[in-house]
DNA sequence: GTAAGGATGCGCT
DNA sequence: GCGCATCCTTACG
């Protein structure tokens, strides 16, 4: 049985969880089925300062899972269709979250490739949204505890220390300050085929 | 009450 | 590479 991974392991700067969970296995229970994939693509979003995070303009109901404690989902809904999974990082109080982009499939891939339309196994979970809806992740999962909880969680995985780790600035954030656009805080498995699209920006 | 815009994906060119 | 879909959240009146 893998490793859970702990509240601990969240209470911590999310720069060090971002990097941490690239190599995770992310699973998402359905019934008696279990969908797992490796996480390969993250970005750190931190705090009120950070003009790129929800919490830049303060606490809202939408982003009040940010401010609770570390290790819950914050799931949201963004472009009119699209849902987001971010996991809450920091101590309780400290709006922060890691955003997962990208996840590699594992387990549970004839109901993934359902779920996406009968796409190519490389599109089934390379984006943000694509792999909410690969999932099943939408806003029921909001606030959901990712160390306690049974449907959606992170394990351990052994080996994480060799994956080869390359960063980048986050990805669709236009609007954020020149600082916060050029941060490298977004964090990925070197040369994995399954990282979501990375777009052009300044 | 209402308007503006978004941590994206997809289809078409 | 570009434009649009689509609706929730927020800010403001």
């Amino acid at each position: 049985m893998a490793r859970r991974l702990t509240r601990s392991f969240f209470a911590r700067s999310t720069l060090l969880v971002a990097r941490e969970l690239l190599g995770a296995r992310l699973v998402c229970r359905v019934g008696e089925e279990y969908l797992v994939g490796r996480v390969v693509d993250v970005e750190a979003y931190i705090g009120e300062s950070d003009s790129a995070c929800h919490a830049s303009r303060g606490r809202t109901p939408r982003n009040a899972v940010m401010y609770g404690p570390p290790g819950h989902a914050y799931v949201y809904f963004t472009y009119g269709m699209h849902w987001m999974l971010n996991v809450v990082t920091e101590r309780q109080g400290v709006p922060a979250a890691v955003l997962i982009r990208a996840i590699e499939p594992l387990e549970g891939l004839d109901t993934l490739r359902r779920r996406r339309g009968g796409r190519g196994d490389r599109e089934l979970t390379s984006g943000p949204a694509r792999l909410c809806q690969a999932l099943g992740i939408d806003r029921e999962l909001n606030g959901e505890d990712m160390v306690r909880g049974s449907r959606l969680y992170f394990e351990a995985s052994p080996g994480r220390e060799e994956l080869p780790v390359a960063t980048t600035p986050r990805i669709g954030i236009d609007y954020a300050r020149e600082e916060d656009r050029k941060a490298p805080w977004r964090f990925v498995v070197a040369g994995n085929p399954h990282l979501s699209r990375t777009r052009a920006r300044t």
